[in-house]
DNA sequence: TTAATAATAGGAATTATTATCGTTTTTATT
DNA sequence: AATAAAAACGATAATAATTCCTATTATTAA
């Protein structure tokens, strides 16, 4: 049975009053401010919880850690190898599911997301003859 | 300037020759086969090296260690929750990407992955009435 | 065939995340 | 309101995946 909580409202709340992809670390810092002794494993069993429960998105960007997002409808994300932030980009169409030889793909698809890997708007302007990869945020 | 090396060549060699996309580990074991004193700090490197150089592509699916990719042609892909086996999926048909209001994006896009969740045909003739989420395979 | 430098092996270190566990909160039940 | 059951918590240890470090070896250029 699911238990009411300040830390896990508290935690909801700010995702849903943001359009950036904060990681758990930048929950927790702005958390602490209204909850000065949260702890960072409640910020993280509380996502996950979250994003189980389908109130928010888990965001395996695989640039570094995993980003959080209250918005849950339907959207693609752009992920800035320059400066890090995550945009969001309206989905592209969607076709259904088919396996390599053209046939419907027959397993139960459960959801999807779509990345989009490069240079964002902002840092495409300051280099624009970037050729070089991967050279301000940490790769992994 | 890039030297050649017989653990990369085997390493690349290895991966073109299966359809199937390896984890990191997975392919230090089999490596370890014919070169058995490489180090796992080798394979990362070149596996890493290899996808930088367009030759593999690193998938970051979200679900435990990355996977690798001898197939660099566009296709999408499907993660199995139960039994953790990624899929090739055709590529969906790809729309100019956009952001949210509409207009198109002026970032500049390098890549792009696609990933599917859910039961893998496998998974789902053995559970098809699977509610529970996530038992088998560990999540992170 | 020697000098340079890229690449390696092996292990330590780091990063991101999850698990553990004793304590505190919340909620249902007296 | 008091009590009891169980969620949730905070603090920290543990784990998983990956990267970093350093002395040595292999490759290429001169």
């Amino acid at each position: 049975m699911l238990k009411h909580s300040r830390q896990r409202d508290s935690i909801k709340d700010f995702l849903m009053g943001r359009t950036d992809h904060p990681t758990a670390e930048t929950v927790y810092s702005h958390i602490r401010e209204t909850i000065p002794n949260i702890s960072l494993a409640t910020v993280y069993r509380n996502l996950t919880l979250l994003a189980d429960l389908g109130e928010i998105r888990k965001l395996h960007t695989g640039e570094g850690p995993d980003h959080f997002d209250g918005n849950v409808a339907p959207h693609d994300h752009f992920v800035c190898r320059s400066c890090g932030q995550v945009l969001d980009l309206l989905q592209e169409g969607s076709t259904p599911v088919r396996s390599m030889d053209g046939s419907p793909f027959d397993g139960k698809v459960e959801s999807k997301q779509t990345f989009f890997y490069g240079l964002c708007p902002d840092c495409v302007e300051q280099r624009p003859e970037a050729e070089d990869i991967g050279n301000s945020i940490s790769r992994r």
